[in-house]
DNA sequence: GATGAATGAGTCTTCATTCAT
DNA sequence: GATGAATGAAGACTCATTCAT
């Protein structure tokens, strides 16, 4: 689906058959794929992260990364978004997804104990910064004159979903 | 891609050859197709829409009713989704699917007149609306007894996320 | 094995699609030519049997048919032979495949009853006849200029083997 | 076909490379592997031969060995059937294979001039000792609690079929 | 206009063969 | 000489599309 073997292994710069001494089948490559993009992700989004900062500027950040990389890795961020509605992906693969950003909801639960944010389940704060990025990364990429407004009107909505006021 | 026009036929109760008499090619097929989905969810929505309520309980009926359909529907919704990865899908059929949410929008527009809302772009407002809906849809098909939760929590976000503090 | 798809959907006239409209699988095809080969060569061992004839008469009879369509059909002799040494022929193909020449094997029970034949199981004398009859063929194909030779003297050693000496 | 060379190699217990340095390709492989089998074969054949026998103890001898053979060795004894009707087996293969049994056909020679035998070509007479013996097998590995029974008549069969009467 | 059998280009996958180590 | 990862041609199979009925 969406990418045939052929163009896969041609962006690989391999040959064909060469995908299969690595994966047994077409499904198996694209789940790997999967938690391979996943991890580069979030390698980016951790990356210099400031441990010792606010909650606040440590969320930003991880938004800065998350919508950056999308931005500038438009293939992979394209393959991501196909992989995660096709039918194929295993539960398995899912939760290995998951995973690297563990830590992620480390701050968030730290937040929520500190009366930072609302006490809602970690997975639900973490999949709401995940759907309002994907969406700001769409305008962002639609309109790049507009992009930096778009970022910080995105990390507003999400700091503002996510936290308690005032 | 995803489903094959010979399962299309099967589910639309038509001959293979059929379709092609409506359609000249499967893409064309599958963009007719966003199109009628997307007007069924907005008639979903609309339907009973309270227009002299508060602007919170316009968009509580809404979200709800978003919500609703995702769960009471879920082959279309699935489709939906699948369908706005894709890549055939046209700018044309984009900004048709989008037409019949504009009296959402109308709404959004008053809102940020009266100062119930940020100065946003209504777009962006609608796509965020949109973006958590899909999340808690998620969250409401994984986890049905907490289904109501996650509903009123979603909504709690998005609220938060688009109304003008205090 | 042996032969590709296409090479058979070249045989057969049709494209190569085609074949899987009839057949789910290739496996399923070449199970369904064995029977199709067989009903041929027992059509051609049984047309104007006589049936009134001798035990021995009815006997050469279907002997020079079976050599005689195993020369004049050396394509689908060739690819029955392939087919019985090929591990995906399944069982109820076998079974099916000898439906055809109970016939033959009630001439042998007549032949057995009447103490014309030895007493041995019907099918190891059918298989008896079926193995001197490939065989036989094989020397007819090579030397053509003694084939007439070769089929009386099979036939003879076929005659000793089965019937009661003296 | 039917075996890749990928499994061969695993059965010969090298590295895949390793079989083409022997053989140039795997059509001359597979002939090889022909004349080996047929070598271990006419070794399980000929050895404790009752040279000084009575013709029909020498012939008895050769067949039981071979059954013997056939049922000790299922997997030689397919590969060899699936060799036999191969299209790249060469005809100086068949030669070769032929061989090692001139032996059997030496003592044929003899029962012919002795008038032990019918007068036909030798290699018929081999050729028909294979094809009973072939079925024989077959029978056997069907139906082992009746083994030596169907050995014992196949022989019969054999004898009839190519010794003088009375 | 509707049908569905037939088509063949395109897809995933296998496997004999090569070659750098 | 031995190895096994890499190759790509060839194989089985799918599916959007056509067209005679």
């Amino acid at each position: 689906m969406g990418a045939a073997t052929a163009a896969i292994s041609r962006a690989a710069g391999v040959a064909e058959g060469t995908l299969f001494t690595y994966f047994k089948t077409k499904d198996e490559l694209v789940n790997a794929l999967y938690r391979e993009i996943k991890l580069e992700l979030a390698d980016a989004m951790m990356s210099d992260f400031p441990r010792r900062a606010s909650v606040r500027e440590r969320f930003q950040h991880v938004w800065d990364r998350y919508v950056h990389w999308g931005i500038t890795n438009p293939v992979q961020h394209k393959a991501l978004q196909q992989i995660m509605v096709w039918d194929g992906l295993t539960e398995e693969s899912r939760r290995a997804g998951i995973t690297p950003f563990l830590e992620i909801e480390k701050v968030a639960q730290a937040a929520v104990a500190e009366h930072v944010f609302l006490d809602r389940p970690l997975d639900f704060i973490a999949a709401a910064m995940n759907a309002l990025a994907e969406m700001t990364i769409e305008f962002m990429r639609r309109n790049p004159a507009e992009a930096d407004t778009y970022r910080a009107s995105g990390f507003e909505m999400l700091w503002a979903a996510i936290s308690r006021k005032r």
